[in-house]
DNA sequence: TTGTACGCGTTATCAA
DNA sequence: TTGATAACGCGTACAA
């Protein structure tokens, strides 16, 4: 078995209690008790047991992470941030893949529950059904719930969010201002991120007047092939465009490609201002949605919900989107 | 506070030990009594809590997982398949990002063995320092540790690779056999997997009796602009080649481009087949390193030391590379 | 400054 | 088939 803090205090000739002092450094203990116990435990090779430090405390220092996939590289990014920001509070990161909002991702949330995460982080949508969204908000009374990139208006719910609404309207009207009249929108499902750029881009025609077709708003699969399939479409029926503006690179990459194939030369914008922007030809200019400070931010709350406490946390946090200019459109 | 057994316990009139009984399902109580305890259970939401069940067992059901990016696409690729087999056998992860193979990246070792984790799963090569797989190897004693890409021949180490080293050599031959004379070699790091693809190219040169100069071997940072740095250099100085592989698609993605802009139209081929090999115009050879199988056999490793034994797993588990050919060159 | 004793929620080992 | 009780390792009042 292990070594336990019996052991320690044992061939120190001190009581269990002390032991536990010096290991939590809070109690005063005198320097020359601390300076032997401290040496036995390296000698020994003690380590605490987190299973009986957790029940105790009834906490392990570890956050949940939810997404929907981690494979993809917006959500990989994402967790890998929020990695680095807890690991550095010395928090460890549980990682929970839902696969995609099917409605039933319940499950997950009461796994992490169960397993009494110190908090829990979602990423994106990876709750939208009704079932799942009440759920989610009746474990936030127990455990914080930190949401990036969506918002449920929850008590001890902390939502970080980009303002992906008003980046959107933005690239319209970057692209208005080039003279390009029917923008073509491309994207592939309504999370709080996907509603939001929809949304913005709607509005940035309406307000600047631009023609708004039906035909020019498309929603297609997540992959590069159906994308092109998509833009070969519209192209054989006589759909016409000037501009492509995407929710994500990869529809980008590939409506890029396609509309390259037919000969047309236009702006193409695409969102999230991944690896993927950079590896296109020409290379793509994105809509950064400013994911290093969103992780940030959520790290942030995470911390200080323990240190100083819920109400000093705010519920809502906020950023601009910011839009990376590469070959495929300058302003 | 949390409902617990004692609870369940005194409101059936039994002892908290036939609870416990019903909640493991193993040993034999009455199908009234076990009926009775189950509906209370649910009625007051009985959830168990993890941490004293984990100081009994000394298990949490929590496999570490240990990379040096997940922001990295393969990596990031290589966790989601990690995560989904291993939560279909009902364990958690937790993951460790390293960052990068910095030579004292120990603590991570030893902050997953202290969080008593069952198992630990590296992928490619966080830990290449004396001191560090010294570590790990120690911490193998205690704990399962598999190593996706990385072989250390340890007692306790599970290791799973892909010949990369073979692949290598079947790429040199497919190029040589279209005529190509003198392939330019583009890698990183001499990671587990680096090594044996370096080795697998040198050998193929070697057998087909290539001419091998050194200035076809070379080596570049991690990005895109390097990458296309590096061939900018190449041309100015020079340096004659008529095809181009690399060690991971990014610098497969970098090494076109920059060919292309210098009217070369030559082969390029990359390494692991990822979404950015798709991306590329045009699309991306690649040499695709089976992360499903990989990870898949990983998993199997996992619950079949739980389930069977030590001795009843593979201590090597090895699959072929296998070459996707897209349009930067077929055979 | 230090030690004693109890609680945390489960599992497991005895008896009954 | 059940029940009482001892671990499991640590934190912490309370006492000394």
């Amino acid at each position: 078995m292990n070594i336990t803090i019996y052991d320690i205090a044992q061939k120190c000739h001190v009581s269990i209690a002390t032991v536990s002092r010096v290991l939590n450094g809070s109690s005063r203990v005198s320097e020359k008790t601390r300076a032997k116990v401290l040496k036995v435990m390296k000698e020994m090779g003690y380590k605490p047991n987190p299973f009986a430090r957790g029940l105790g405390l009834d906490s392990m220092k570890i956050i949940g992470v939810i997404c929907t996939d981690v494979a993809d590289i917006f959500y990989a990014h994402a967790v890998s941030l929020l990695e680095d920001g807890l690991r550095k509070h010395h928090f460890d990161v549980m990682l929970s893949n839902t696969g995609s909002d099917t409605g039933h991702n319940g499950k997950y949330i009461s796994d992490m529950a169960g397993k009494h995460v110190d908090a829990i982080i979602t990423i994106g949508t990876p709750f939208s059904s009704e079932s799942d969204v009440r759920l989610l908000c009746e474990t936030a009374r127990q455990i914080p719930v930190i949401t990036i990139n969506s918002d449920y208006h929850q008590p001890r719910m902390y939502s970080v969010v980009c303002n992906e609404r008003d980046g959107m309207k933005d690239v319209v009207a970057a692209l208005a201002n080039k003279g390009c009249q029917h923008i073509l929108y491309i994207y592939n499902s309504l999370t709080y991120s996907g509603r939001h750029k929809l949304d913005g881009f709607r509005q940035g025609i309406k307000e600047l007047n631009l023609p708004h077709k039906a035909e020019l708003i498309q929603q297609t699969p997540r992959t590069l092939t159906d994308t092109e399939a998509l833009i070969d479409r519209l192209v054989a029926g006589n759909v016409d465009f000037d501009a492509i503006v995407t929710s994500d690179d990869i529809f980008a990459v590939g409506a890029q490609r396609a509309a390259l194939r037919h000969g047309l030369d236009i702006p193409v914008i695409g969102c999230n201002n991944s690896i993927l922007a950079e590896c296109a030809t020409p290379t793509l200019t994105s809509l950064d949605n400013k994911l290093t400070n969103l992780c940030a931010a959520a790290v942030n709350i995470v911390t200080e919900l323990t240190t100083k406490g819920a109400d000093a946390v705010p519920i809502r946090t906020e950023f601009n989107a910011e839009l990376v200019e590469r070959e495929s459109f300058t302003t």
